[in-house]
DNA sequence: CGACGCGTTGAGTAGCCTCAACGACAGTGG
DNA sequence: CCACTGTCGTTGAGGCTACTCAACGCGTCG
């Protein structure tokens, strides 16, 4: 375990990458990360449909959300990694609305609806922040209907793994074009509206043409600008003028 | 053009159905509808990429918002009902992020993105309320892309049609099962990602089937129940205790 | 060692796509 | 008033992508 910047909160880290932050703010956030838990790998950490009584912070791990239909087809709808912030997105249902689990072991900081509250109702800086990140998941989201609308396999698979390198980013500016990758092809599958025997036959094509290269859990992007025409990845990024935060620093 | 009703704000209608609004908050609202004007039918509104100077309050009519990929294809994002804010999600990149145009003719208000910081400003309730709204469309996305993600041609034209329908009576709940219905099947192939082809060999087979009926750019839903059960389709209502709402009713 | 999860590969299939033709209809201009 | 034009929806033929089903190799773990 990783002691040595425990002190500093990770949602911290991320948010302070829109704007910077008060040493007051940096504590309110802090507060959050207080009590931590590890987690083995492939734990069920929320169920979809229950009462929304804890979030999560992730300070170490990858986990991912999904849903699963009726007749048992699963899709995935997002991946989590450190900084994030899960079922921030179900506060105003007040029930989950998907499941979650994690796909390494993990750290998380577990707290209540409450301690988000009491942000909230203490700095409007900070929560125009957490909405903005919201957004910007939203603004995820929006490219993966138009990727699973109209894009083929490779096409789905490249933007993917470049929407997940970006996401590792976010958090870690340091990740260069290889980083771990705990993912199954099955859930791979899942997360693009694939089957596994078809995210296998990409990847290997893939990896044919020199764009990528796979070893054992790692993913290695070789040619990440090709990468991104194929898919027309277009990194979003937050405005750093964050001029229209209520109260602007007050 | 209906004039009786152009003192009350949809906008404020909308949001009033998810908490009561006080006469202040009403009147802040107003004052974004406060000019408005007409657009044809057809008409670009937005253009992806470009600064954000205006957003929009859908008073009356219909839009569809979307994007192009570099080779050609079109995928809708999102259809816009009468007291919907256009380009909300936008504000945090301070440019467009897609396109949007009308699908009928529209009567929009058009006002910039100060006098909604003005209201970030003023009343943290209605800001909460509005980004109430996005997690809203934020849900919406995520369970499209279950749907691209996982569904076959049928099951996604019955949820979109759904989705439409919740979407109309999030603004007048006095729509029934029958409505207008202003877009082309090949709208609404790249709204559900598919080919006007396959919409309507889908819509022939539904409509066989005595699940719904078309006439004349109508839609008459005829077993919603039905409807529901094929699409797994549960209708997203946020939830009425807004509790978490900073500075609740200061 | 066997059991299991995971990835790969092959053969056959199904759903949706592409291309194309046609009819209905509305708008336009002569 | 009527051809002319373009959009829209429908239907058919053929093709392609991704799916299903299946077998097999590999590594891990009990």
């Amino acid at each position: 375990m990783v002691d040595d910047n425990s002190s500093v909160s990770l949602v911290a880290r991320k948010l302070g990458q829109y704007a910077p932050l008060t040493e007051n703010e940096t504590e309110l956030l802090a507060r959050l990360e207080k009590g931590h838990r590890t987690f083995p790998r492939n734990s069920e950490i929320v169920s979809n449909g229950n009462p929304l009584d804890n979030l999560y912070a992730v300070r170490a791990g990858w986990l991912m959300s999904y849903t699963i239909l009726p007749d048992g087809r699963r899709q995935v709808l997002q991946l989590h990694f450190p900084g994030d912030i899960i079922s921030l997105c179900d506060l105003p249902f007040g029930h989950t609305t998907h499941d979650v689990k994690t796909l390494t072991e993990c750290d998380l900081s577990v707290f209540t609806p409450d301690s988000l509250y009491a942000i909230f109702g203490q700095s409007p800086r900070l929560t125009a922040l957490l909405f903005g990140t919201l957004m910007m998941d939203h603004a995820g989201f929006m490219d993966r209907v138009r990727v699973l609308g109209r894009m083929n396999a490779r096409e789905r698979i490249v933007h993917f793994l470049l929407s997940t390198l970006h996401g590792l980013r976010m958090s870690n500016s340091a990740i260069s074009h290889k980083f771990d990758f705990p993912l199954t092809q099955f859930d791979l599958a899942d997360a693009v509206g694939l089957t596994n025997v078809s995210v296998s036959n990409a990847l290997s094509a893939l990896q044919e043409q020199g764009i990528l290269q796979r070893s054992s859990g790692q993913i290695h992007i070789l040619n990440e600008s090709l990468m991104r025409e194929m898919a027309s990845f277009t990194e979003r990024r937050i405005k750093t003028d964050l001029s229209w935060l209520p109260k602007t620093a007050r």
